[in-house]
DNA sequence: AGACTAATTGAGAATGAATCTCAATAATAA
DNA sequence: TTATTATTGAGATTCATTCTCAATTAGTCT
């Protein structure tokens, strides 16, 4: 968490920007927890903790966190905008069960390997990517067998 | 696109469902361009060409669309969803140039081949991946030297 | 062909996420 | 401490998508 205040820091500051209240707050909020979370996720939870931060201020800063790398967007096609934070984690990729809508979190150093040297063959400078394999979790298949 | 129109068919049978005007003149709209086309590029062109479809019916349609996987849905954070018809084009996937914001299909079965086995071995029925890479196109980058 | 009935549609209202506006506030520089 | 200017909060606004419901129409049964 130390780290990430201080790359946050470095982001604003090179940007010429001010470290206020909201700012903080709203990171501190996102690196206290380690799930997928909306831009309403964080407000709310703030404002249960009688923080004032309001909603549009959330939704400002997020995109602030993308662009410092501290956080970023899970592609899932859902009705809002998930995200998680980066520091701490390994790089993973995410599977979406069609049954119960659980993300499950992967690792695959293969794919990632290839995904690099597609991008250099073809001459594309590679920021990020992000996977999403949807299916049926082996959980929910089994269930599927006896129903 | 016959094979399309035939596929639409079982799959509405199937469903006891009904083939209507609108169902029809969505799905040949969506075979006949071949882009990367969101619900209301599809309602506008109808609309233009004096056919007479809703905004609701195409919002309604498309579900149908894919889950009889005629077309599928491209993650790509942008505002609005936007999908690609299926039959006829070879699988891909996307890379987004975060400066010309165009969208680039690529073809890659090492990758392909990789994400499948990873399924089975942990036991996640494959229903279907999308991946997105995001960066610099190579166009882009060389402009960007230069300036 | 005509009648039945249930799925589908069109129009517009409703929803909900995300963005915008602008006066008030607060962070930095002087 | 004051001045400057970025940032915020509150609520209005936008825009994609979904919902509602009466009217229509496809498929079925005589």
């Amino acid at each position: 968490m130390e780290k990430a205040e201080d790359v946050f820091i470095g982001f604003i500051n090179q940007n010429k920007g001010r470290m206020t209240k909201a700012r903080i707050t709203i990171l501190k909020e996102i690196y206290r927890r380690h799930d997928h979370f909306n831009a309403d996720d964080i407000y709310l939870e703030l404002k249960k903790r009688n923080e004032n931060i309001s909603r549009a201020s959330v939704y400002r800063i997020i995109p602030l966190l993308l662009e410092s790398k501290l956080i970023r967007e899970i592609n899932t096609n859902s009705g809002t905008k998930l995200y998680e934070h980066i520091l701490g984690h390994k790089h993973h990729e995410h599977m979406r069960c069609e049954k119960c809508g659980e993300l499950i979190e992967f690792k695959d150093d293969i794919i990632e390997n290839d995904i690099e040297k597609l991008c250099k063959k073809i001459g594309f400078t590679h920021n990020g990517h992000t996977i999403l394999i949807n299916g049926i979790c082996k959980n929910c298949r089994n269930e599927l067998k006896y129903e």
